[in-house]
DNA sequence: GTGTTTATCGTCAGGCAGACGACTATGATC
DNA sequence: GATCATAGTCGTCTGCCTGACGATAAACAC
């Protein structure tokens, strides 16, 4: 990395958040109505600026922390009770991505179970879940027949990348398991694929697949029927992060 | 993203770039020695600072340009002449990664075919294809007797994710195809794959695979001999860029 | 009890990968 | 020119995994 003074400009750095989570069968991703201009009242990702002593992870972590109550799990300790899992997405650096100033900003994509209500935080006046299919259908309408105004900035591309890596890393990880609760059923592990990648699958074949795999998932012994129908199993996440063979997503 | 005047703090952005080729059955990285302090002398990636009116991307084709005179082409228009395919890695931005000043560093990933030596540019001594098990190699000796000092910065662990996204990325990609010239056979193809991954493949089924995937491989009619043996047929890669089943890496 | 819902086990056929035999076409060597 | 070494290409066989789908089990609602 050479060093030359005279190329040396300064930037604002920024963390943006694609927070998801499965509810109602739908995937949603976390936004925040913005209160300041630019993009005033526009909905927008959660995100801030990075501080002069913290790593980009930790301005991940403090972010998720203020915005959802969510603690922020390495990649290397893998289920934990309260715990999102974080992890860096992509940079987006358009020199005219925010009228304002030259700011870059390291996206990251937090994955969380389903939680109650968000909390607001910061300058942002509200924040709520809204299901990506809504947020990133510009000009449609939202569910609950409101306006849906394209997001702030370049959140949308931004939202899209996260949804993509959820989406393609479901394939050949146990990261599913992070929108499930500590314990949970094969149904609602496979509710969560269904959510994420918005097709139906077969319960015994994802049955057989999930229970097959060694060290995905860990009986617990219990039993819940909070599902209706007959009891089923709860399980944890087991350690193994990697799914091999991976889980097939059916073609489109 | 919330805008506190307060809370900004200026910082330098940077491209680092990792550039691999293989060159004699070995997977090589592009590195440049410092000319400067700090870790004047050391072997480092090589970067430079991001200017103020070029997106993140723009950069890292002009870094590559500038390092080795190939022309990034973007990941929609595939096989290219004297072109290198290009793509965003990850940022590192630990506040003490570079001891002058605050820098978040976008690294970038390259995969080049192998080329001439490589040309000096900026301010860097001089610059050379290592291979990257000598550079990741710390402390250890490399192919020349040479004492392999660690990379500059925090360039090691950086030179680790480009390698592994490598190695990931064409097990369930066309992307292998990057490191071959315009024409190649699939014995040349599957030289690549044993180079990036450190493992033999069986010719049979390998060659199988790769003629049978649709799209990966179109013959151009001519054949080769270049490597010695019954002549081979020349390819050059076809339209597809997601190999579909992937290709499995054996287990180590 | 009957019906509904969900969970779980089994079966079967097709596809693909790993292991490996066989044959082909070139250059190198004697 | 015969032989050998080298690389490329085509087949075969077996086992594993997946998709499709039948069948059974255990709860709740009425």
């Amino acid at each position: 990395m050479p060093y030359d003074p005279s190329a040396f400009a300064p930037f604002a750095v920024t963390v943006d958040l694609v927070v998801l989570t499965v509810r109602r069968h739908a995937l949603c991703a976390l936004a925040v109505r913005r209160g300041e201009s630019p993009f005033q009242g526009r909905w927008a990702l959660p995100g801030g600026f990075v501080r002069p002593d913290e790593d980009l992870s930790q301005a991940a972590a403090r972010e998720l922390m203020e915005e959802t109550g969510l603690c922020a799990h390495d990649p290397d300790a893998p289920a934990q009770a309260n715990g999102a899992h974080l992890e860096q997405l992509a940079t987006y650096g358009d020199p005219k991505r925010d009228p304002r100033m030259r700011v870059v900003s390291v996206a990251h994509l937090a994955l969380a179970p389903d939680l109650p209500a968000p909390r607001a935080g910061g300058d942002a006046k509200s924040a709520r879940w809204a299901s990506v299919e809504d947020l990133l259908q510009q000009g449609g309408y939202g569910r609950d027949g409101e306006q849906a105004a394209p997001l702030a900035f370049d959140h949308a591309p931004i939202l899209a990348d996260g949804v993509e890596r959820a989406r393609s890393k479901i394939e050949y990880s146990s990261l599913a398991t992070a929108f499930c609760p500590p314990e949970f059923t094969v149904g609602e592990l496979r509710r969560v694929y269904e959510a994420v990648w918005g097709v139906a699958l077969d319960p015994r074949n994802f049955h057989r697949k999930v229970t097959g795999t060694p060290g995905f998932l860990v009986p617990t012994g219990g039993t819940t029927t909070r599902q209706g129908g007959r009891p089923a199993q709860l399980f944890r996440a087991g350690g193994a992060t990697l799914l091999n063979p991976p889980m097939l997503r059916p073609e489109v």
